[in-house]
DNA sequence: TAAAATTTGGTCAAGATTAGTCAAGAATAA
DNA sequence: TTATTCTTGACTAATCTTGACCAAATTTTA
């Protein structure tokens, strides 16, 4: 609330900017440099607050003109979102990765609060409580991807 | 019952900023200081003074820009019947008797038809997919008696 | 055109910063 | 006394920050 790392406020500038157009680019060292981090803290902000679990699609380029494209993308209205989503849970996902997909989806407003938490209780490490973690994360995706499913149904 | 421990003297601190909004954000090495204790008593005021019986949720995170945020919920007054399905299904059970169970909570109201789907598909045979029947049946017990659990309180 | 230099972004691991767990001992209550 | 609750600290785990080194794309130079 009132700490902030640095990297939560970086996240929450880029966010700022991707509520105006829904896809930015930008120039990493740029951006290091307007928040005086290193460059790789970009990748770091990237890797782990907009990831296509978080509902974001990232491509970026090399070189002279480079560039890191960020695009917002709707989870369940593209099939190929959701494709991709369902290959990156694949069949076995951790706590926190699905935690993630499920408050997109809240934020998305594709669930209200109440069925998020439904759904969040239902792929928990506590709730699961299996002694084999793999055999955790394997229950907990085909939990998750059979919610997914029954959502996309429905839409 | 006359010499207030330093749990409760914590505990009546965080309830009272909890009085002016309904959901705090802690450091708790900054409030082990202030109250000169350990960092883990912090972990034991809330582990037993805020839990969801109590009408509190609680989230945290680790690492630089970490957090303890304590939530006020409104506990709702079905409480009852919630306990007594809790105790019908024990530690287990089958297929059938959780489809009539959230059948039970559609056709009283507690839920709607889209929680109710997606209470269904997570405790469905084919999802949980656990080559032993009786862990099968362990499992789908604990997953419904979380989601129960969730229902306790209004979000 | 081909090689070299330059300009971008990517990866990874070490160190720093926070919170969590657990169990032993102390204090309090029954 | 005995049981329960509280306090403490050593150890563990998750997250963030930094920098050295790597890879790719473009631009410049031979």
């Amino acid at each position: 609330m009132e700490e902030k790392s640095i990297s939560d406020i970086i996240e929450e500038y880029l966010k700022q900017i991707l509520g105006e157009s829904s896809q930015i680019e930008i120039r990493r060292s740029e951006i290091a440099n307007h928040f005086d981090v290193v460059p790789s803290q970009i990748n770091y902000v990237i890797k782990t607050r907009f990831t296509i679990q978080h509902g974001y699609l990232v491509q970026s380029k090399r070189g002279g003109g480079g560039y890191i494209r960020i695009e917002r993308v709707n989870l369940l209205d593209n099939v190929d979102v959701l494709n991709s989503l369902i290959q990156v849970i694949g069949d076995s996902i951790r706590e926190r990765d699905a935690y993630d997909i499920v408050r997109t989806l809240y934020d998305e407003k594709v669930v209200t609060r109440r069925e998020g938490d439904l759904m969040l209780v239902a792929l928990s490490k506590q709730t699961l409580n299996v002694n084999d973690c793999n055999v955790e994360a394997q229950l907990r995706a085909r939990i998750l991807i059979s919610m997914l499913n029954r959502l996309r149904y429905e839409s």
